[in-house]
DNA sequence: TTTCAACCTGGAGCGCGCTCCAGGTCAAGC
DNA sequence: GCTTGACCTGGAGCGCGCTCCAGGTTGAAA
């Protein structure tokens, strides 16, 4: 049971943030304290991790809602859940190869200011 | 020389966003037509090359236009564009970590769908 | 000569993902 | 009991990087 402060530590989302996801519905059942305050599950924080995981790989936030959901309808939504994380690992790897072509171009701009100086 | 539309095609930059990136100074001096549209020179597509690979790598358009800026003034301005961009790999390094290790959780959590189905 | 796609300008608008704010409530420590 | 800092809500605002639009001009081909 982690109090919002730490629970936002730990994910490394801010406070803002995890209201923000609760809001649009990324976070779902999310329990409260009998004074309305929020608490997080070893479970939600979990869920925190791969939300993190998603956006650090840059999938947009309307496609982590719609995991979500397949989550929440159940089971038999695994096949679909574990189809749109594979469309996502093959635009990452995609993603990671651009990423290192132009990472060799910079790093030729920058041997090119070597030889000048 | 290359009209726009073909500047566009090369650089893979929009139209639009060719003529935003004059307008905020990042491209200058783009040559005219005596009819005003705008001629792209070799040296220009080169530009547009190096805005693409900082662009892909993440470089904020403010910091660009810095480096344009330190190009414009002269030779004596190399060693702060080469150390601009040392800096900016850098952060490209940390960002391929941070995607390779989200990259590796991903599959982790597709290998688990693939246990279970 | 006419046509029409490509181009021009200035400025508004947008999509994303938060981030901030006002005004109020809660609860642990003194 | 009081203070104080963490937390609550609803909603507005923001920063970025374009993207689109209206209304007009250009210029090559037919």
């Amino acid at each position: 049971m982690y109090a919002p402060s730490e629970a936002a530590r730990r994910s490394g989302f801010s406070l803002d943030t995890l209201r923000y996801y609760e809001k649009i519905g990324l976070l779902s059942d999310i329990g409260r304290t009998s004074g309305g305050r929020r608490v997080f599950t070893d479970e939600d924080l979990s869920w925190l991790v791969l939300f993190r995981c998603l956006r650090d790989t840059g999938m947009p936030i309307a496609e982590m809602c719609r995991y979500a959901e397949l989550a929440r309808a159940g089971e038999h939504t695994a096949g679909e859940r574990r189809a749109l994380l594979e469309r996502h690992a093959a635009r990452v790897e995609e993603q990671m190869q651009l990423l290192q072509r132009q990472y060799d171009h910079l790093r030729e701009k920058i041997r090119f200011y070597d030889r000048l100086g």
